[in-house]
RNA sequence: CCAGACAGCCGGAUGGCCGCUGCCUGCCCCCUUGCGGGGGUGGGGAGAGGAAAGUCCGGGCUCCAGACGAAACGAUGCCGGAUAACGUCCGGCGAGGGCGACCUUAGGGAAAGUGCCACAGAAAACAAACCGCCUGCCCUUACAAAAGGGUCAGGUAAGGGUGAAAAGGUGCGGUAAGAGCGCACCGCGUUUUUGGUAACAAAAACGGCACGGAAAACCCCAUCGGGAGCAAGACCGCAUAGGAACCGCACGUUCCCUUGCAAAAGGGAGCGCCGUUCUUCGUCACGGCACGCAGGUUCGGGUUGGUUGCUUGAGGUGCUUGGCAACAGGCACCCUAGAUGAAUGGUCAUCCCUUAUCGCAAGAUAAGGACAAAACCCGGCUUAUAGGCUGUCUGGCCUU
RNA sequence: UGGGGCGUCGCCAAGCGGUAAGGCAGUGGAUUUUGAUUCCACCAUGCGGAGGUUCGAUCCCUCCCGCCCCAA
């Protein structure tokens, strides 16, 4: 729940790319996770991205905002307490995140952050 | 009440919990001489659209380019007005459609020139004779008349058939048969007059039909247009390097002045050459005529960070004045998004609406909420759009 | 942001004002004992969609839809 900042935000390219260099990733029904350790001495332990793409999501403006957002509230609520210390996360959205059912996503969003180590 | 025309408006509502991005602000800490900056933690307030879309036009703004003109290229195209501008808007005119309210309209020029009009048809554009009709001549029956005929000579555009289109239409006269050959009306053209700013309309006279379509075929005429775009542009930081290769250079000439004995040097003017603007050309302007600096092209290498531009503007709302209107003027009030791997939300509840099922009904349950999200900013156009509201008008039916 | 191009049968495509070539594939038949090859025949509710110009549009014009490429 709410805590003092403890999560950033992914945002240049090469990060992203780094992250997708891993190799290591969760597939759900929504979603994808990807993720890559992260430097011990940046302050903030976690960092997130997102990606909604024109493929994977819809070729509507509307609808890649609302994934993209749906998937920031998760990340925003629950990685603080779920997420590995010193790990990067990206996630991809999918088209079904426009339609499953919030209870749903936080299930995967569960299951996926227990089976991912670095 | 039904059907319809036009104009305008809305684009789910309220609340709880948890968040995001700017702005204002209280407190604490750090850096700084200071201005100020950074971090943490509270509070307040703001936060997608009518199309934000497509990127089809027009501008503002910014940078680049020495000025002007012509050609080329592109766009527009009835008339008048509005506007910063427009291919937009408003008001008219003409043409077409609708019983009507109203709607549609790329609508200059075809006697400046070139080209096109397939098939069919005799003929498709300085018209033309296939059938037919008529006259003459000739032949035959049977001398003439009449009828029939002809590898004949003419006349004829009334009739036939073809075609999208056949060279004014209808009627009367006229004729060998016909024909604007003549006349009346209509159409067309020219001229004049009247009304109108004009497009155009109306009337009169004359002509006697001359002028087919098509310019969204080339084209002509008129008007407009310099190019690129906020990834424009500016500043800071970082990095690399002070790279490499190639190209080009007119080495002019005449006169005058100054210094000098002279050689020569400096300055000025003319001619010539070279360079400088956007595809080309021209006129003018500016600069140059040097073995040394600068220039151009290509290759190689580095950065793809931050700040700014960035939201006060042809701005909105209300009242009012002028105008048929688009719009313009005046006064008052208001400040209403500024993101950049890109904020403006996630979730829950109640209500509203739609659909489906159950039910006589009240109602219950379930599913769902049009199109579509700013990216420098405006004015338009075009396209998408569930459902709903308001006003004016038209046609029809019923009742009084 | 600016610029350019393409949509024609299941596939590849020509045509670019006058009733839409051709090849591959497919279907049927002939040849063959059968198959391949070869030969013959058939195969387009009308050229991405909607309007307009024209007597007539795949072609010309306007607006949409889908796809691709280039520059920064």
């Amino acid at each position: 729940m709410p805590q003092p900042k403890t999560i950033s935000v992914l945002k240049k390219r090469s990060e992203f790319l780094a992250v997708a260099a891993h190799r290591k990733r969760w597939v759900s029904a929504g979603f994808i996770v990807q993720i890559a350790p992260r430097d011990g001495a940046l302050s903030p332990s976690i960092a997130y991205g997102l990606t909604a793409s024109k493929k994977m999501v819809s070729s509507l403006a509307v609808d890649r905002n609302r994934a993209r957002r749906r998937l920031r509230a998760l990340a925003q609520t629950f990685l603080p307490a779920l997420g590995l210390a010193h790990a990067n996360y990206v996630f991809l959205a999918k088209k079904d995140i426009l339609t499953l059912p919030y209870e749903t996503l936080r299930c995967d969003f569960e299951k996926a952050l227990g089976r991912l180590k670095v």
